[in-house]
DNA sequence: GCCAACGTTGGC
DNA sequence: GCCAACGTTGGC
């Protein structure tokens, strides 16, 4: 089992979109990068744990734990004209992009700031993606070792 | 294959 | 709103 961290501003797809009703699954679309959508369709699979990372916000950092419900098929809205995400290029029958669908396990008890991350960045933290400078990445891999850590934050 | 121009991301 | 850091595009 792997451990991933997904970006989402929370205006747009925040934790209250997953919440609810138990059980519920949503599609993680939208994704158009390549890096992201190899880890999409390649490595994520059903039962890998994952941070919800809020960005672009008020206090950008770690909401939510959510479970890979589905992994890598392709997303629809990248062939639905009308849509937000919609791609030209992305041809049906060999499709260039792909989702995974994610379940919400818990909200944590408090949002984990990015500013509390980078504290740790060079110690218990060293080497984590989202913590690279520059990085831009949607979906990134975390270590085991790295989300043990940061659930002792909590 | 190079690289400049452009668009996007996302923290601040 | 600013801007650095990337990714993508497209001319050559």
């Amino acid at each position: 089992m792997r451990y991933w961290l997904m970006k989402t501003e929370p205006e747009t797809f925040g934790v209250e979109h997953l919440g609810a009703a138990p059980r519920r699954t949503s599609a993680w679309d939208g994704v158009r990068n390549f890096q992201a959508r190899n880890m999409l369709r390649d490595e994520m699979q059903r039962g890998d744990e994952a941070f919800l990372y809020h960005s672009s916000c008020d206090v950008p950092g770690i909401a939510a734990i959510m479970r890979i419900a589905k992994s890598g098929y392709p997303d629809a809205t990248a062939f639905e004209r009308k849509h937000h995400h919609y791609d030209a290029d992305s041809d049906p029958a060999n499709p260039r992009w792909f989702m995974v669908d994610v379940q919400l396990q818990r909200r944590l008890k408090r949002v984990i700031t990015l500013e509390e991350l980078r504290a740790h960045a060079a110690r218990e933290l060293k080497g984590m993606v989202l913590l690279r400078p520059g990085n831009r990445l949607s979906i990134t891999p975390v270590e085991a070792a790295h989300w043990k850590f940061i659930l002792t934050l909590e």
